[in-house]
DNA sequence: CTGTTAGCGCTTTCAA
DNA sequence: TTGAAAGCGCTAACAG
């Protein structure tokens, strides 16, 4: 493997070193017969860029670190995507990291990322302190976070999940149910604790006693926990409809009812939440409330990289996004 | 923003740079007393060691590239977290890359890492052309073929497509269907035509004639196909089996059936491909074939770093996993 | 418009 | 066991 450098260009081109760089970072400054003989020499010897030498010398990285809870999960996949397709338009790279909801990987992560000289992170932290984004902050790397809102210091990208929860819950409301039931996973996690407090917004907002509805916590998100709400609810009287704090659990409480012979939307409506892929494929297809996942990690990305690009001028921005319900047959 | 290197560690430790280096680098070679002082040094200084600086010297990085025909997809989503999981314990990064099929996003990614001075990169390849490649291994970078299989001077760990086929329709032999439908997507898709491959062989096998099973091909590989693939046996004389390319063209063939009024397994059976979680959550639960898509991403992983390791020991593997049958209630 | 030059921060011999 | 010193390949300021 021979290394072929910057010098050995500049050689068969017949120029200095100074040029090929030149070529390479500000291609107007240079003689436009100058350039093609470079940009030749470049093609025949197969030249890459070193960037670790770019970087080490320009004193910052074409790359930005995006650290999300879990890779698996079809939100950050999204999100992931949303990412990638702009970072790769400017050219930049992502260094992608899951923290797996652990707060010591993550900060392993966040090691790995101020070692990269990253020029920015996106994260979506484990836990509501933000002292160590703080820390990488006075290193220099710009920091948004993702799905979760900041307040006035970091530029922060997040989906309304009050207004998700109220929605879905005025919606049931609408088709003129009185008696509800939310099921959700532990309250300890913001999102199911945002959507139930959306929910009481709307309950409120109709002139409905908060005890309309009724609060079914199962331990797991899934569609196993979807099954044990459902048999918590057929275990009494059958409330009207049922706000789902996301779809598997929708699902799994849809499925379950159906095997009893209650008939949805007509016995008992139905709503989740993310408006997964499979939802509207659903023995019946499922109202949900869809949010902007792709979005989240593009407008997420753009803010870092105008924050890197003008770190003076730029200004903090909390962006909240606004979720859109999504009505199908569970709850027409 | 300070800048603490190497240097202000050492002169804080009253030691030399190459000590401190040593520290991080073979700290068994320090006296243990220099070595907390040292250690003690950086915890003060809040030091991060540059990479692009060690990169540069060393020669080689701590980052492996992953590029993927789609993030967004919940399989490579999968992939990339036994990624993660494995280059993270090694404590090197993932830079990831999505190609979006597109062989020119793909040759763009390939470039990148190539400046990113990767040690190594797992790639889906976007067509058959690997030369693309073989122009990487040249450059030193270590590749290994993900979901794709090698010819040999490369390693690649793949899922075996055609066992899953056969495993598919050999089930649904066995509870004694003797006239079956494969519904899938275009057939230059590899997994399809694949799948297809081992149905047929499973028919062979079983003694059963090649038109036993009747290709249905739709264009989208998502519930809308499955309806519009149940559409088109529902036109016809139905079925007694069903074996879909995959998951969700299965549950949309599903959803089909039964408003249909077809009873599902009763009247056709049914199996689908990927085993992905709702699958099990569906108005009839879902019999699949299951790939060992974390493992994919492990074992990918942990053959690119070994090969890293030991450029010179290494003997190039093609790893092939065999898939594995769900039976659900949709064949029961 | 192009060439010269001085490092960026670190690793790694080699010598002490 | 530790220190001194020579670059890794590139960029950017400056001079010509």
């Amino acid at each position: 493997m021979v290394t072929v450098g910057i010098k050995e260009v500049a050689q068969r081109a017949g120029v200095s070193p100074g040029t090929v760089s030149n070529v390479l970072n500000r291609p107007e400054r240079v003689a436009a017969a100058t350039r093609s003989r470079v940009e030749q020499a470049i093609r025949e010897l197969g030249f890459v860029r070193n960037g670790s030498a770019a970087t080490l010398r320009a004193g910052q990285s074409r790359t930005v670190g995006l650290v999300v809870l879990d890779v698996g999960n079809p939100f950050f996949a999204e999100v992931a995507r949303g990412v990638e397709d702009v970072v790769s338009d400017r050219d930049h790279a992502v260094i992608l990291c899951n923290s797996g909801e652990s707060p010591e990987k993550e900060s392993r992560n966040l090691r790995v990322l101020a070692e990269q000289r990253v020029r920015g992170v996106l994260i979506t932290p484990v836990g509501e302190d933000t002292s160590r984004l703080q820390r990488l902050r006075d290193r220099g790397v710009a920091v948004v976070l993702v799905d979760h809102s900041a307040s006035g210091d970091l530029c922060s990208v997040a989906v309304d999940d009050v207004a998700g929860g109220d929605l879905a819950t005025s919606h049931l409301i609408s088709r003129g149910a009185e008696r509800l039931a939310f099921a959700t996973g532990p309250l300890a996690i913001r999102q199911c604790a945002d959507r139930r407090k959306g929910a009481r917004r709307a309950l409120r907002n109709a002139g409905l006693p908060v005890r309309s509805i009724e609060d079914v916590v199962v331990p797991e998100m899934n569609a196993h926990g979807g099954r044990l709400a459902a048999e918590k609810l057929l275990a009494g009287d059958l409330p009207e409809a049922v706000f789902c704090a996301n779809d598997l659990l929708a699902l799994g409480v849809l499925r379950t009812l159906l095997q009893a012979g209650v008939r949805v939307p007509d016995d008992v409506a139905l709503i989740g939440y993310d408006d997964i892929e499979f939802s509207s494929a659903a023995a019946v297809p499922l109202s949900s409330i869809r949010q902007p996942t792709y979005r989240l990690g593009k407008i997420a990305t753009e803010l870092l990289l105008d924050e890197c690009d003008d770190p003076g001028g730029h200004a903090h921005q909390q962006i909240m996004f606004q979720p859109e319900l999504v009505v199908r047959e569970s709850s027409r």
